[in-house]
DNA sequence: GAAAAATATCATTTGAATTGATATAAGAAT
DNA sequence: ATTCTTATATCAATTCAAATGATATTTTTC
């Protein structure tokens, strides 16, 4: 037989207070009850951990050295139970949450810095991978949520729009569309594009709303990271469809350009989640944080 | 009811396993009792630890985070009933003992030895590596004790001193400086060195010695094993420097001459350990026979 | 769509923890 | 010294939790 907490609770008392007796009082136990544990705890040590002098408990050597050993030990239960049960007003633990490129990359930062400010003991861990990873992830349990853009269509899995996001064509402040800053069919056909690799995302939307109008167009440079398609447009060359939230922070040093195009370039960003009967504090809490950003 | 150690030895198992049935056949229990223990302790903290997607169990966000809590507690409890089972004045149990290479190599083995047939009831397990892995060991409590050649620094970590390890100068008998016996700074700069690669502890102490006396050397070979560079030096190729415990066969037999020479060749052997509330009748009795080495 | 494999749940059994009663022993009061 | 009080130890009986075996339910695999 192991060893066990009551047994090791009811030591710690003992030894607190030096006697069985009042132990017993004090644990809502019988006095035979305290006495038989503490003979259990010592027949399996197969040694004594209390020197018997008269009615007098006194630790001995062995069991002055156990003592802070078995009360650091209920010390981390005492942890474990007030964990199990803070968790379920205050949100803690820690939540995995997966998102696609621009997600991650320009919308989850700060948002998931605001959360555990306010949240002091969440901890959010994000992966960041392209949407048919997250979606697998969340479906094995991997991941706790998922946010992709567009929609995809697992079955049983839980998706539903989260907002709105707006693709815009920028320039660098040199190009010739900046005079006026609108452009027509024309302009989009014959612009130097430059675009993250076929399969994107975000070029998706833009080939889609292209093909909508049907209108032609040529790919000058392809890069495999928006930031490199960022700066080689700041540095003049030609054009291209990205994220609001990719761009934001040059629109407005004036290190790119929006121009207005007569394409539809909306797209819904999407929750991930699993159908499932419980929902933890910590994930319902970070919901409702991406519902306020929304 | 309160919480059991055995609810979380169970948990803990399920959690690394990802699998109730997995964990009931490593537990010695059935299925079911897992399955119920688990439930029980769900019940207890009022919402579930785990995802259940199917046959699968993936910790959830505040399961991920009890989990490091419980494993903790697990291994304070395992401390604990390592305490009580030690026999009162025989050293008996397992001493997980790490050595870097000299030490581990050249003097543990017989230490570990006599050591053994001493206290037959005493298992001591050795592990060689490099001073910094055994060192992170130690810190992380993989092992009991640690032995290394030269000081290390980790905060929290009680490094002593052991004894005294010399290194000599040897080469082969049919060596030039074998007449004499002795060399000076001319003989140490032209010397055709055989060594260890950059980085060794043994060569950190020749090289520094040298630079001491400001002497340029040249290292005519580099070998990865001091077995080897005793091999080479035997068979006539150049001088080595080496610790006196890795050559003392080898000079008893003839098969390597030691030279004599004006450098200053010492180091310290140091023993880490643990800063503990308690050490164990084994790892104590294991110290007094380091000491007595010494 | 059937077979295999995993988890959950139920009634039943097992076994450990607790109780109540009693023995024993030490210190205090007479 | 002897009795009374107070404390611990031990025993048989009881209670309650944990484990089992059987079975239902669900999911994966072929």
């Amino acid at each position: 037989m192991a060893i066990s907490l009551r047994q090791l609770q009811i030591f710690a008392k003992v030894a607190d207070l030096e006697s069985v007796t009042r132990a017993s009082a004090e644990l809502q136990l019988t006095q035979s009850a305290v006495s038989m544990a503490l003979a259990e705890l010592e027949r399996y040590s197969d040694a004594p951990l209390f020197n018997r002098h008269g009615k007098r408990l006194h630790l001995n050597d062995r069991g002055r050295q156990f003592l802070p050993m078995v009360k650091q030990l209920l010390a981390q239960q005492l942890e474990i139970e007030m964990f199990l049960n803070q968790s379920l007003r205050e949100p803690i633990g820690i939540l995995q949450v997966g998102a696609s490129t621009t997600i991650g990359n320009y919308l989850m930062p700060g948002l998931i810095a605001r959360f555990c400010r306010r949240h002091s003991k969440a901890q959010i861990l994000l992966q960041v991978a392209n949407a048919w990873q997250i979606e697998q992830d969340v479906e094995s349990g991997k991941l706790d949520i998922g946010l992709i853009e567009g929609f995809l269509h697992t079955a049983g899995l839980h998706t539903r729009k989260w907002r709105d996001d707006e693709l815009i064509i920028v320039t660098g402040p040199q190009h010739p569309w900046v005079e006026t800053g609108v452009i027509g069919d024309d302009q989009l056909q014959h612009g130097e594009w430059v675009m993250r690799e076929k399969g994107s995302g975000t070029r998706e939307v833009f080939e889609r709303a292209m093909l909508k109008r049907q209108l032609a167009f040529a790919v000058t440079i392809e890069l495999g990271h928006t930031e490199a398609i960022k700066k080689a447009v700041e540095a003049g060359t030609g054009c291209a469809c990205l994220s609001r939230l990719a761009v934001q922070r040059e629109l407005d040093h004036g290190w790119l350009v929006e121009i207005d195009s007569p394409l539809d370039l909306s797209r819904d960003l999407s929750i991930l989640a699993k159908e499932s009967v419980h929902q933890s504090v910590l994930l319902r809490t970070f919901l409702e944080a991406l519902r306020e950003t929304a």
